[in-house]
RNA sequence: UGGGGCGUCGCCAAGCGGUAAGGCACAGGGUUUUGAUCCCUGCAUACCCAGGUUCGAAUCCUGGCGCCCCAGCCA
């Protein structure tokens, strides 16, 4: 894969591994699989378990790993997202081969796994309904009652089990139970529920071929075993159903008996992760759907400018462990600055114009000058400029009156256009509120690629020609939140009152340099001085052309002045 | 007064009884036609706390403290 990624990963997890492929487990095999359910979109911390469980079958000898879609629950679920999610999948860089599958697939043998329970009388159909099950499961602190359908016999649990497949019962009139222990410390093994009924229910894969749905901890390890995963990954939420996934593989006839591992799921500063969360503020269209470049989701960071490359680097770094984490953005942030800094070619952006006229140089005249796209790779070839009489710079790169310190243009004072020639403001012209208009300056014709002699200049500003720049929109974002953890105050109602109202600014009347007008959708730049670009892959035209920026360069000199106030 | 986890620098994270890796961030300095990049330098006598074992403990033992997860017919 990329080059970025030179430190091999290493973690407990693929220490479990090397360790039982030392001892001979496995027959020498390494089998994982990634098993979202698709009820939403991927998003970064998706990133990690799939760079995770990926990532291992790539580099052990032999490695398999698995996209499997966990579809149990046809409520929440839909065809959008379970193409999104191997779009992303694919995005990210990496590879199922043909092992694509669907928990659905096994419905049947799930079912009939389900009668041997029965038939062993570990399992038993239940008619209590919602509220009582949870009124006689029990409490943390005391143990549950048992059901009084507990002891039915294994012919009535049959025959039950049948007629709920057949449809004979409404949503929620009964459910398959596994018989285990009521007065179990952890509440997971007072007989879980292992089916349930859910009429009218479309499922994307099975249509409506079922009424009766499997839990996922009846699915869950039993779709592992067919699959002959070694080692089953997931986040440490689902460490207290370890002993039921357990349970159910020891309670069936399968051979296959996955080893199921727990790490911890991505906490990421300024942002949240749950897909709950995210879909309702796609739903509330608190943002412009899942793939707004201000969402942690893949498509989101897609769109945003990041790179496959920049997320495995991340994913590679933040590491994995069982330690409850909060990765601050500027992790993610050095990643894709990182990449990009090697791998994105350069160009110039005015984003808030000023307009700049050079009184000595010849009206109409069009100049061409050459310019690295790289300035320390000449592989990535030059491009033209095109540098005329009027041009734009930055209002942010001009100051009547300034410090030292300030490095860039001031009245009377001189200062390089990068990739061109050193000039002077020699006046600053103001409209009647005040407002600087215009600046008439010159330009030094000596000093196209040479240091003027005698004197230093300081500063260098980027710039663009009025007469031959193009006009743009360009999207500046910053954090969604205005709080490190939003999902954790408990001062607030809701993680919705921290949404930063400044998460996305628009600048509208930017003007770029003429080469990269026709830029491909998604094509990414530096816009020298200011950040890494990219043409928006949605609402970009070669009418209106939109940039989004993916994230700013490090600014020393905003630090530098921070300070002074 | 239930069960399961976790506690090493601001953040992430190595460490697996032999005397605290690395990355991000931060602070200095150098190079630079991007205040970018790049390059140096600095940044835990200290590993949640208290005892104990040991020649030696972040690593082992005991007892505390703190944080996270679990009472869906969600995953």
């Amino acid at each position: 894969m990329s080059e970025q990624e030179t430190t091999a990963p290493s973690n407990f997890i693929r220490q479990i591994i090397d360790a039982d492929l030392k001892a001979g487990k496995n027959a020498g095999r390494v089998h994982t699989r990634f098993p979202p359910e698709p009820n939403g979109y991927l998003h970064i911390g998706h990133a990690k378990s799939i760079c995770l469980n990926f990532g291992i079958a790539r580099d052990y000898a032999g490695g398999k790993c698995n996209l499997r879609f966990d579809d149990t629950n046809p409520h929440k679920e839909n065809v959008e997202y379970v193409e999104s999610i191997q779009q992303d999948v694919q995005w990210l860089g990496f590879d199922w081969e043909e092992r694509l599958f669907y928990a659905s697939n096994y419905f049947e043998r799930l079912y009939e796994f389900a009668l041997e329970l029965i038939r062993d009388g570990k399992a038993y159909v239940c008619d209590l309904d919602a509220e009582q099950t949870r009124e006689y499961r029990g409490t943390l602190t005391e143990p549950g009652r048992e059901s009084p359908y507990r002891n039915r016999s294994v012919e009535e649990n049959l025959e039950l089990l049948q007629r709920m497949r057949a449809g004979e019962f409404e949503d929620g009139a009964k459910v398959l139970r596994a018989k285990i222990d009521m007065a179990a410390p952890n509440m997971n093994m007072r007989d879980p529920t292992l089916y349930r009924i859910r009429h009218g229910v479309i499922h994307h894969q099975t249509g409506s071929e079922w009424c009766l749905y499997p839990m996922y901890d009846f699915t869950h390890p039993i779709s592992d075993a067919i699959e002959g995963i070694t080692h089953s990954i997931c986040t440490l939420e689902f460490e207290d159903h370890r002993p039921l996934y357990d349970w159910v593989l020891d309670n069936i006839s399968i051979d296959c008996h996955p080893q199921q591992i727990e790490f911890s799921r991505l906490n990421l500063q300024y942002t949240v992760m749950s897909k709950r969360k995210l879909t309702q503020l796609v739903d509330e269209g608190l943002v412009n759907g899942w793939d707004d470049p201000r969402m942690p989701t893949i498509a989101g960071l897609r769109r945003r400018g990041y790179t496959p490359g920049s997320i495995r680097t991340f994913s590679d770094r933040i590491g994995v462990t069982k330690a409850d984490n909060s990765v601050e953005m500027g992790m993610l942030e050095a990643c894709i600055r990182e990449d990009l800094d090697k791998n994105a070619p350069r160009a110039m952006a005015v984003l808030n114009p000023l307009k700049l006229v050079l009184e000595n140089f010849p009206e109409g005249q069009v100049e061409e000058l050459q310019a690295l796209n790289h300035p320390k790779d000449e592989s990535m070839g030059s491009r033209t400029l095109k540098f005329t009489r009027e041009i734009y710079i930055d209002r942010a790169d001009f100051r009547e009156e300034a410090n030292k310190k300030y490095k860039r243009m001031i009245t009377g004072g001189e200062v390089r256009l990068r990739n061109s020639y050193v000039i002077k403001c020699e006046r600053v012209i103001k409209d009647d509120s005040g407002e600087i208009i215009e600046l008439r300056c010159s330009y030094d014709p000596d000093t196209l690629g040479a240091n003027p002699v005698g004197r230093k200049v300081r500063g260098v500003i980027h710039w663009v020609s009025a007469t031959e720049g193009v006009k743009a929109e360009v999207r500046l974002y910053d954090r969604l939140f205005s709080h490190p953890t939003p999902d954790a105050d408990k001062e607030v109602e809701s993680f919705i009152d921290h949404l930063n109202p400044d998460s996305l600014s628009t600048a509208a009347e930017c003007v770029v340099e003429p080469s990269i007008a026709t830029a491909e959708p998604g094509s990414q730049f530096q816009f020298e001085r200011e950040g890494y670009f990219c043409v928006d892959s949605r609402e970009s035209s070669q009418e209106r052309l939109v940039f989004n920026r993916t994230v700013s360069l490090r600014d020393s000199w905003a630090k530098i002045e921070g300070k002074g106030k």
